[in-house]
DNA sequence: GTGGTCTAGACCACC
DNA sequence: GTGGTCTAGACCACA
């Protein structure tokens, strides 16, 4: 897995997880990795993905059962959803409208970019299942 | 001057620079003020300032004259947009999509918030001009 | 270490950096000291290695792994040999021909001067594996 | 005329001054521009330009007649010999080999540049007395 | 432990 | 006056 440098590691890893949940690849009560088998899988030390789960703990996302490991809570789909909209509509977007109007850009030149990076996820997604 | 923890200090006097060059606040082969005059006026360390600027001359954006000060560089605004464009439309937009789609939010959903963006925007607008 | 009043301290720093890559002593991947440890050796403050280090990273020669340290590129010796090349054949080349066009002295009197330089380098060598 | 940023420009002035006497283009006892002339002329502040008077009086290529102006001293030229050799031999030459030892350039590489910088010599020259 | 950033203050060369 | 550099020391997030 490759990390960006502005952001920190532990914070990428806790947004693939967020995405992971909402895509439905782990549901309500599943069972997560282990703190050490993510850390072998993603090449990362131990003590990061131990911030990242304590990170998702504290959402109430994810909790964890002594000696057992670590579960999706039960309404860890709906708490993923708050934490992500409440960033998303109060920071992202009004920063995003901003650029948007510094750049001199539209709402219609983001619907070509729009459609451009639908056929990119089709593409890739193609791609994928063929793998 | 206030900053937001989230980021270096010395970028976000960056970011506002370049706002500054978008609006047309300072143009071609302007001078900007002197490392120690901002420092004063945004309450910050002079060593904060000059990284700033250094920063800025390393994006091309702004050039320096020995013993005169900091200006403006000739294609300066250029230089900015494509500093931020490059990063908007590669990084930002496909991040922001992303997040959309993961949220089940679509462009029309986008288009009530800009909405909501445009009249807070006028209504600040106003506020100032009123000041 | 001793430092020549010519040139900022940082920047000598890396010449010998980019030396010690030139000469085999740090090869690609290895870990380079810490901004603390090099400062302390050398005896500079920790801000000035730091600002080596930056330097080097922003030419491609060292990279960071965020809180564990500065290594060397993979290739890294290719981007110093691009670095001081560059610097070499286009600028110092010309510019140490046309000092010798102005004193009037030719490559044979160059190839002097070149033997004196080889036999006090032998010299100095001797006398380091002598230590 | 176009300065570096990697040398104060009062030197660059006194550099360029040097070759002219080199050349030939001023002799002994010449009468040469007066600051205020030459600061206009490339385009410096005049300080700069009293700067490198100054600098060339103590190394004794040129002296100051009150209330005339500035001349090239009777043995201007050996002087200014004498300055650029010494500099030359001594930190130029043995700097030179080092980059070219540590680039794994040998004598025989520089006669190649040698050729090339000759004929880009020959050709600017033809270029000039045809303007 | 690591690097990243910031403050405070100093000295210097330069224009 | 200007920027460039350096020191001293601090705090923080991160691995």
């Amino acid at each position: 897995m490759e990390f960006r440098g502005d952001q920190a590691i532990y914070l990428q890893i806790a947004d693939t997880f967020c995405e992971n949940i909402l895509l439905g690849k782990w549901k309500a009560l599943d069972r997560i990795p282990s703190v050490r088998d993510l850390a072998v899988e993603i090449e990362v030390n131990p003590n990061t993905v131990v911030k990242t789960y304590i990170f998702l703990q504290e959402k109430g996302i994810i909790f964890n059962k002594r000696g057992v490991g670590y579960f999706v809570a039960e309404d860890g789909m709906e708490k993923t959803i708050a934490l992500l909209k409440e960033n998303f509509v109060y920071t992202e977007v009004p920063r995003f409208f901003k650029t948007m109007h510094l750049l001199n850009l539209s709402l219609d030149d983001m619907r070509v970019y729009y459609q451009e990076y639908k056929s990119r996820e089709n593409t890739k997604n193609q791609k994928d299942s063929a793998d």
